[in-house]
DNA sequence: GCAAAAGTGTTTTGTCTACACCCATGA
DNA sequence: TCATGGGTGTAGACAAAACACTTTTGC
């Protein structure tokens, strides 16, 4: 019985908390709960969960995004592990927490009912439970560096999107604004796009053709270094 | 009492993994140690140890360091969060790595023997236990990526070293060569070095100039964005 | 005086930035 | 025909990369 050699250390609960972001067209916005249990109960809060004895870290991360959003398949990465010692009054706790992307049109109205959620743009984020709001912070600054120099934006969008939907979410993504022309270009230098024959007639008269991502060709790339801005 | 509001839920061993990152003047190294207890004891691994209930997880990182190394204020930074249910056969046990960088003159031998400790080139890593060899090869990377944009390089070197010294670093952290003069241009455009009138005369006759890093001139940077290379 | 490492500039190349007008279409 | 967003090119600034010779000094 070889649990039994640990069996004089001490044992913690081991929490993870998903900060899943989402992309509106104008705004990035990170999905959040009502906190239904103490303490704290009542106060906006990540989605989050307990991992259990028989389930890896990153398992339950999974199972806690598909129980909010049903979604599998979900673009996600492990954050960074909170252990401070007094971080959750309820008890000595520690989370490890993930960031999702998800395009949020895949994401139900009555599911957000279900688990009283609510969407929240980053700049006005509520009071949050514990340290999650140090949580937000962190994956923001995070989601940036990676946004960089890895095509994860393609996870906040439908699957075909205009350029300028494109632009819109790195502008949201850098919180600055991005010349037209030069984003084009260094876009279509990186050669991961591919130009559909349909145009989107919703946002103007002209019409803005659809792209996809082409993931067939992004993995011929060196996947390490690719370099968006 | 508030821990009974999460009593439903599984406890996990918890316990922290340093990657010891060493420099020699040629090549980068780690700091491994034999286990000495079961499981898998007699075989190399990381200096490691377990999250105690009243002691936050950086704390236990900064505890394990201290006790092989004897060094207090060390660089260190979390870099992952290993949680597969298998990784260790001796139990369900989660294990948050960290990286840490000390300069390698100040760890003694005398230590080394207490501790069976050794110094192996990043190349020559021996078999490790469980996933301790995931784990360095993840903080070679983050030091790749790390170094890039943050001065940590000095707390790999000597207080005072010479410029050959600083591009045998980077060039041992990115297994590449650089060029002399492009590269001396480039740190000494960053501001951040101050040369000393002590000349270090054990390579050359000539004798190279010590510079020691300026954390004054440093703070005055932006420090989220110096780009080294 | 010679071997061995230290130190020092210039040119070329490529990348990033700034910038403004015509196009296609539906109403 | 006009209002709206879609689409396109060029010139200048700046940073990165390539490249070789002279200096110092102990032996």
């Amino acid at each position: 019985m070889p649990t039994a050699l640990y069996s004089q250390q001490d044992r913690l609960l081991v929490a993870v908390d998903c900060i899943i972001f989402g992309f509106t067209g104008n705004e990035l916005k990170a999905l959040l709960v009502k906190r239904l249990f103490e303490p704290e109960s009542g106060k906006w809060s990540l989605m989050g969960g307990f991992v259990k004895e028989n389930e890896s870290v990153e398992a339950a991360a999974t199972r806690v995004l598909g129980q909010l959003t049903g979604l599998t398949d979900i673009y996600m990465e492990q954050l960074f592990c909170f252990g401070d010692v007094q971080r959750d009054p309820g008890g000595r706790v520690i989370s490890v927490a993930f960031f999702a992307l998800i395009k949020i049109d895949d994401y139900s109205e009555e599911l957000m009912a279900e688990h009283y959620a609510g969407w929240f743009p980053l700049n006005k984020i509520p009071a949050l439970v514990f340290d999650h709001k140090n949580m937000i912070k962190l994956a923001k600054q995070r989601l940036k560096e990676k946004a960089a120099t890895h095509p994860i934006g393609f996870a906040l969008l439908p699957r075909k999107f205009t350029l300028q939907q494109l632009q819109g979410l790195y502008e949201a993504i850098y919180e600055t604004s991005l010349d037209k022309r030069n984003f084009i270009r260094k876009i279509h230098s990186l050669n991961i796009l591919r130009k559909l024959d349909e145009k989107d007639k919703e946002s103007s008269r002209k019409g803005a053709f659809y792209y996809v991502f082409d993931r067939d060709k992004y993995n011929q790339l060196d996947k390490e270094a690719i370099q968006f801005l």
